[in-house]
DNA sequence: ATTTACTATGTAATATTTACACATTATGCA
DNA sequence: TGCATAATGTGTAAATATTACATAGTAAAT
């Protein structure tokens, strides 16, 4: 046998047939849940559902689905979404794998988490099948398979989130008063927070607009109304560099 | 037929067997493919290896490797760590899943990627096969499947980490200079950093331990050595409250 | 007309960040 | 041994950001 080339040592064993090496694979059963978080009387909600298996038939689980074959693991999130609230350009991101081989009673299944963020009264929730709803976060105890675990990693990941981006206001109404946005803030990151010093700070970041409406049906003097400049922010996303810890 | 206890809608289609019901979910393979940083000579390393599949005989890629039956993710990455590099007790973080239904020539394979951190001189690399080795972060391309989005989306992660956690030390010695440990954050940061400015603000966090030794063979004044405090560290995490973005 | 429950706003004190320069000390080499 | 090199080590002033805090005004409800 002559060989006019000159083979590396790992080039040997190659592998010709990447099918073949995949087909012999383990296969794990794979899941996707969604954190749903909405914002409603000052209070953060989840949106969760009664569980479908008899184990667990008082507990209420978050909403999650089987991945599709050829399904990205976004498109699951989304479509399940889609499916449960309507709505499709909503606010969502992926937190990270729970893969602990118990967290299942049917057996192995590994499950991908992904927080949502949306406004409760911009959809109506159409189906409320298996008593979907929304519950205050506070309140969450007894959910099903791990999903306390989930939702208390979504939870710290959205307190995070929202002090470096932006992600609050998915959860208001377009138009908000600088009074919804501290509640909100406040409500997230369960502190009480100086209102003065709130504004300055909106302020000077200059990234909300002044609409030059005021809040209506308020029980009180209402307030301005502003936007979120989102194309501003865009633009400006600013890199800092710092080191605290 | 007679019921003495009322049923709800939804208790009606309860799934009695979680077991049944698993086993009917498609499954897909799994794997787990660590980004593995070190620093040496001022540079931030990636531990790169030949791949073995034919299609990408010339290209480098992650270390990687299937999650077993009833491993979890963190294990699974362990245990690659473990058999590749012999260490043991080595920082590791789940980063995210990648799920592109093409990302492997085989067929479908969703993988979780995981950051890890060591100090290249604190092991030796026993086995080279497959060309095992450290290479430059910044010249890495041409990774085998989509390792190079992986390789990105983890270098952004540690950029971002590095800043609010004290990780940097897993890659550097137990002692350490100043400048070994501003060396360190130019690489990773891609910024060069004031001196003065770095040292006052390590000075003011007073995690550093003087441990009252000088470098040794270095070609210049040899400086401090220091040790970073853990244990301080561990008690003292401030919970910093703030918006910025 | 009064009470209620908010909006709206400014300043002084403190802490943090930034920009910047010079004297010192080991080493390597002529 | 002395000079060049390449670092270490240190301080201050200016700018910026954060904190703490109080009063006057307005719409709605009674």
């Amino acid at each position: 046998m002559k060989k006019n080339k000159q083979i590396e040592p790992h080039q040997e064993h190659l592998i010709k047939d990447a099918k073949v090496l995949v087909e012999a694979y383990p296969k794990v059963p794979l899941t996707v849940d969604c954190v749903i978080f909405g914002f409603e009387e000052n209070k953060l909600k989840v949106l969760v559902i009664k569980s479908d298996l008899e184990l667990y038939k008082d507990h209420y689980s978050l909403l999650g689905d089987i991945v599709k074959d050829n399904e990205e693991l976004d498109e699951a999130a989304y479509r399940i979404l889609k499916e449960r609230t309507g709505m499709n350009d909503v606010f969502l991101d992926q937190v990270r794998a729970f893969s602990h081989p118990n967290r299942h009673p049917g057996g192995r299944v590994i499950t991908v988490a992904y927080c949502s963020l949306l406004n409760i009264n911009h959809h109506q929730l159409k189906i409320h099948d298996n008593d979907l709803n929304w519950h205050s976060h506070e309140s969450l105890c007894d959910l099903a398979f791990d999903h306390k675990e989930i939702v208390d990693e979504c939870y710290s990941w959205l307190q995070k989130r929202i002090q470096e981006h932006p992600l609050g206001f998915n959860l208001l109404p377009e138009k908000f008063s600088l009074r919804e946005l501290q509640n909100l803030y406040e409500a997230i990151l369960a502190v009480s927070l100086d209102r003065r010093n709130f504004r300055k700070k909106f302020a000077s970041m200059d990234l909300l607009i002044d609409i030059d409406e005021m809040e209506q049906d308020v029980p009180h003097r209402p307030g301005k109304l502003y936007k979120f400049n989102f194309e501003k922010y865009q633009k400006s996303k600013r890199k800092w560099i710092g080191i605290d810890f």
